[in-house]
DNA sequence: CTTAGCACTTGAGTATAATATGTGCTAGAG
DNA sequence: CTCTAGCACATATTATACTCAAGTGCTAAG
């Protein structure tokens, strides 16, 4: 692609990203310094090579999917973000108060905010985290909270019913039990330890040690099971408001797959990427009439990714910029 | 009203209800057994009382906010569920491995899939919620978990970074001193008591005792400023779905109030209602264009709303039917 | 390689008419 | 006094035709 040819896209993109209308030749003339006829030229060739595209016959281009790529990939310089967002940015993670999850949450609030798209963030425990600590505290009626605490701070419970003939006793002793054996051990690994390891020794102690070790068993397993402990989404009406839809049904197409089972699996980040990432179209694996644009983080125990769904037409150079933003502060250390 | 009035009112509505569609006097010449123009006179009699509307001169009637409400107070018979729904429902009440919150969860989104409409949890803790216990655990780096758990088995907990100058068997021992002097105190009252019964005697006990004493006070502060742990909306989109707004604005405007601070104070039962209730239109203080159907339930320490929105062409007696059968369910003792 | 000119295509907007639905009212029948 | 048949009138909906503006593709000349 020669020069001139990239300027073109880039104006062309650039216009329809602002004005959401197709781009005709003649409106390019002056930026361009040539007349509407060599610009029609340049656009049935950058057609030809899949950049733009055409509604009907007659109409204005608009970039395709190739063509944004190719704006984001070489064309598009993230902006800077201005003081008065890096401030309200700021207020939220100088918050010493706040939990990890509490500061995420409104990190993406605030975005949807600002750049009007639907921003989400899923947060899940890291598998870097090792027990700590494990506890019983006795409630009335035979029942029991037992309570699973990381290294790094992040803690589990889940309510029993024990049988008469289990002892809170019996119970504190298999917790001293696991915390003298299993502290230290990665989570992942607790619950096959707990069987090979812990089962044989609370066997000689213990009188009803199968119903013992189904307590802790379940508890971990519990655990490991709400990896996804933090799902929140923001602005999700958004999309409504976006021009780009003539179309109401591919609106509600869009807001349905938000409600979708697997809806949670196609927005994580799947490998271990840095940075942030720019998924357009048919790339997102989602819908192909949207753009998500993501990044993960790594803080106190826990990843998670922060992804922003809008239009394919997104503004592309701000919400890199953004993303990248946060990105940083997030994965500061602490 | 006359007899023939509430038939020809049970009519329109119950025509509405079904179709969308501003009923006309001939199609009820048949159910009511007499011409059109008598009840054409009769339903001028029901428009000018407020029971019904005209979107113009000469359309048909729909039922006005009024008219709904008399429906709903005299005329509807909730609806028996059938079989196979009450089925899905026992398998989600009998499931003793779910937590009160994960049931009311999946209940929800069972709901919103058999009406079609809008559904929401609020939980929150009950304030029959006594202090069972309060524990430390320390991890590394001057960190420890701080824990509170009440009689009936609600766990919370916050991290903090302790100075150096404070020992964790000071905290421990706070902890003992806690747990013997406020266990079984309602949750609501730990706070001053902490204060004003446990700070003096930490006082004469421990050098930092402001510090230690801030730990506790701030974790109990979070405790009850998180009554609302548990927010859970499903099938928020159906209402796009909705035929009843012809306007697209009207969906959006009802839409971004579910994104609105306030949107869970409007929600939630204000009194201490028991049964099902049925907010129409305005009586909602929500949206003139929506019905709130809710009911509440107590179980488990914990408190919560269910609310169902829809248009305010409702499916009532369906709605109240189903939603009495799941209130019936969580009150029940357990 | 660039540009001016022109025929052609399409979408959006507007005016008009035809149709269907349903009301209100009047006058007559029971 | 109540009910009903009949008719004039009101409105939404749909289809049609027409015009206008925007923009392209192509050709021929600079």
């Amino acid at each position: 692609m020669n020069h001139r040819q990239e300027s073109l896209l880039k104006a062309i993109v650039e216009s329809y990203i602002k004005t959401v209308k197709p781009v005709g030749s003649k409106s390019l003339c002056k930026k361009l310094n040539c007349s509407s006829a060599t610009i029609r030229n340049e656009m049935a060739r950058l057609e030809e090579a899949g950049y733009l595209e055409k509604n009907h016959i007659s109409s204005g281009r608009i970039p395709s999917s190739k063509g944004y790529r190719y704006y984001v990939e070489n064309l598009m310089k993230p902006k800077e973000m201005n003081g008065e967002d890096v401030l309200k940015l700021q207020q939220i993670f100088q918050n010493q108060e706040l939990q990890l999850s509490d500061t995420v949450n409104k990190c993406v609030e605030i975005i949807s905010e600002m750049t009007n798209y639907t921003s989400i963030v899923l947060g899940k425990k890291s598998l870097d985290n090792n027990l700590q600590q494990v506890s019983i505290i006795p409630l009335n009626n035979n029942r029991i909270v037992a309570l699973v605490c990381t290294d790094h701070g992040i803690v589990q419970n889940k309510q029993f019913t024990i049988p008469k003939t289990i002892s809170i006793d019996e119970l504190s002793k298999t917790c001293d039990i696991i915390n003298k054996m299993l502290s230290g051990t990665p989570i992942i690994n607790v619950a096959s330890r707990l069987e090979f390891e812990i089962k044989p020794v609370i066997a000689t102690k213990i009188k009803q040690y199968e119903a013992v070790y189904e307590i802790f068993s379940k508890t971990f397993h519990d655990f490991a099971k709400n990896v996804h402990d933090n799902m929140h989404m923001s602005g999700t009406n958004h999309l409504l408001n976006a021009p780009d839809y003539g179309n109401l049904e591919d609106v509600k197409t869009i807001l349905s797959k938000f409600d979708d089972e697997n809806f949670i699996k196609k927005i994580e980040s799947n490998e271990n990427e840095e940075g942030v990432k720019v998924y357009i179209g048919d790339e997102t694996e989602f819908d192909p009439n949207v753009t998500i644009i993501k990044t993960s983080f790594h803080r106190n125990g826990e990843d998670g990714t922060i992804a922003i769904i809008g239009p394919r037409r997104m503004e592309y150079a701000k919400t890199v910029g953004l993303l990248t933003y946060i990105h940083d502060q997030l994965n500061k250390e602490d």
